[in-house]
RNA sequence: GCUCCCUUCGUCUAGCGGUUAGGACAUCGCCCUCUCAAGGCGGGAACACGGGUUCGAGUCCCGUAGGGAGCGCCA
């Protein structure tokens, strides 16, 4: 038997973190097994399912690279194979007509919550409904007995049927309703591991009900415990980005948001940096915990950055010229410096790409204005001699590598019996406006001779100003 | 309220009857250093509580407490 796993978002907004850790772990277990993952819309709600959800689940699972073997299917593209099953229900008398006005039902609900009991549906049209018109229809749940659920998280979970009241599987306006069509969907799919959050535990008995009055096989569970807020309550747009889309927004690699993901709930030993191979090749459901974790987005970022860091320069290079333009800065159609190479150099000092842009942005654009503070402590009246001096020397080395820039900052140190930061670090703000960039050397090699000399030119007339101004 | 689930450092977790309870993020200190980082070394920090079972319990059982979920003509 193979393996045919699913993933079944609702459309009624985005993607969240909750979500795509759900379909990760599906997804892995079913590439590890080598099975057919399949994607579901399951949008019956058509008061909150939109067009737009739809497209936004569908771009972060791509964003993601958790591509579906099959889908997506729609639900609301199913109502009538639904309808046809609940008919079979009804004629089998696994299902009946239930007239109960929603007054009648709100009014026992609110009974029997006062005498501290369960609420659930009494039973009143069991035996045959009062009257035509409006109704909905009820699956007849089993009174007594129990269902034994073998959750391959959980273990064995064992509800009495009594517990269970008759559920309603048809709207009055004749829509099924959620429990219905997932077994249904399920059932006609063929899926043999159901896996989804733990949220959905308590809804599983009802449902292999439906699926013994249909005679159909059950397939096997997998409960994820849930992620919360830092806080411990459901995690929500308060505890700062939920949505999948988000992290992209903001300068993730899809990669180490997956990699943080795995890590929520399962483990392998001692190991937290994982390839997308070394999950697919490592991951099982075996090791997947009970306990609920938190989400912690401090982790996240430092997996970011090591994957940052780790990532193929040619491809951070690509991003980083995205991300550029996502701040009005344009490398051009061909970049100088060329994007891999000033990505390189930003690797190991960035969390995220919208940080690598935001420090890359002086390769690419006129240094207009100083950081304050720095062009204080840096550009002062004893950097003008060193500054002029490097200026000189750079002016006349015959090849602008980043070996010779470095003599040339280090031999004008020690002509000027300096240390290295009182050269570099007003060559630094000269050149970048600010007190950090890469190392000064391969800064001056990535920007070029002449963007460099203009600009320490400009930054010796500042400074000529500065004394100037003070007298 | 009822039912179900869960409980190891602040956080993510390893542990599958005998461990000085390990790792990672964060944090603190030191080293390296032209800035920022990265990296290296080191410190502090946990078995929710109470009963059992056992020669022996973080590990098994039962309670208690705390947290979560479900109890919809939402999914």
């Amino acid at each position: 038997m193979t393996v045919r796993t699913r993933f079944a978002p609702s459309p009624t907004g985005y993607l969240h973190i909750g979500g795509a850790r759900t379909a990760l772990f599906c997804w892995l277990y079913t590439r590890r097994m080598g099975g057919t993952f399949v994607l579901r819309i399951e949008d019956t709600d058509r008061e909150r399912s939109t067009e737009a959800s739809v497209q936004v689940i569908l771009d972060a699972m791509a964003w993601l690279g958790l591509n579906a073997d099959e889908g997506p299917y729609y639900q609301t593209q199913r109502f009538d194979r639904y309808n046809e099953v609940i008919d079979q229900l009804i004629e089998a008398g696994h299902a009946y007509r239930c007239t109960c006005t929603r007054e009648r039902l709100d009014e026992l609900r609110q009974r029997q919550q006062a005498a501290g009991e369960k609420p659930r549906y009494d039973g009143k049209c069991r035996g045959g409904a009062e009257g035509e018109g409006e109704h909905v229809i009820r699956f007849r749940n089993p009174d007594d007995g129990q269902v034994v659920i073998d959750d391959l998280v959980h273990g064995y979970t064992v509800f009495d049927n009594a517990e269970l009241d008759d559920l309603i599987i048809r709207r009055s306006d004749g829509t099924p309703t959620y429990n219905l069509s997932v077994v249904v969907d399920d059932a006609d799919m063929e899926i043999t591991h159901v896996i989804r959050g733990d949220d959905h535990l308590n809804n599983t008995p009802r449902q292999v009900n439906i699926y013994r009055a249909l005679d159909r096989p059950v397939p096997v569970f997998a409960h994820l415990p849930m992620i919360l807020g830092a806080d411990g309550s459901r995690l929500s747009k308060r505890h700062g980005a939920v949505s999948v889309l988000e992290y992209r927004d903001e300068g993730y690699l899809p990669e180490a948001l997956l990699n943080y993901l795995v890590r929520l709930g399962w483990s392998h030993g001692d190991q937290e940096i994982f390839s997308m191979n070394e999950m697919i090749k490592l991951f099982d459901l075996a090791d997947v915990n009970k306990a609920p974790s938190k989400f912690n987005p401090e982790k996240l970022l430092w997996l970011n950055q090591h994957h940052i860091k780790d990532g193929d320069s040619a491809r951070i290079g690509k991003l980083l010229g995205d991300y550029l333009r996502k701040l009005d800065v344009d490398p051009g159609d061909d970049p100088d410096p060329a994007l891999p190479d000033v990505a390189r150099s930003q690797q190991e000092r960035a969390k995220t790409l919208t940080e690598m842009a935001m420090a890359s942005e002086f390769f690419y654009r006129d240094v207009h204005e100083y950081n304050e503070k720095a062009a204080k402590k840096n550009l002062k009246a004893a950097a003008r001699e060193p500054l002029v001096r490097v200026r000189a020397a750079l002016a006349d080395v015959p090849a602008w590598q980043t070996k010779d820039i470095h003599e040339v900052v280090d031999q004008v140190a020690a002509e000027l019996d300096l240390k290295m930061g009182k050269v570099a670090q007003p060559i630094r703000v000269a050149v970048s406006g600010g007190p950090i960039s890469p190392p000064i050397d391969i800064t001056l090699r990535l920007l070029g001779r002449n963007r460099t000399l203009e600009r320490i030119d400009r930054a010796i007339a500042f400074i000529d100003e500065r004394i100037a101004a003070s007298g």
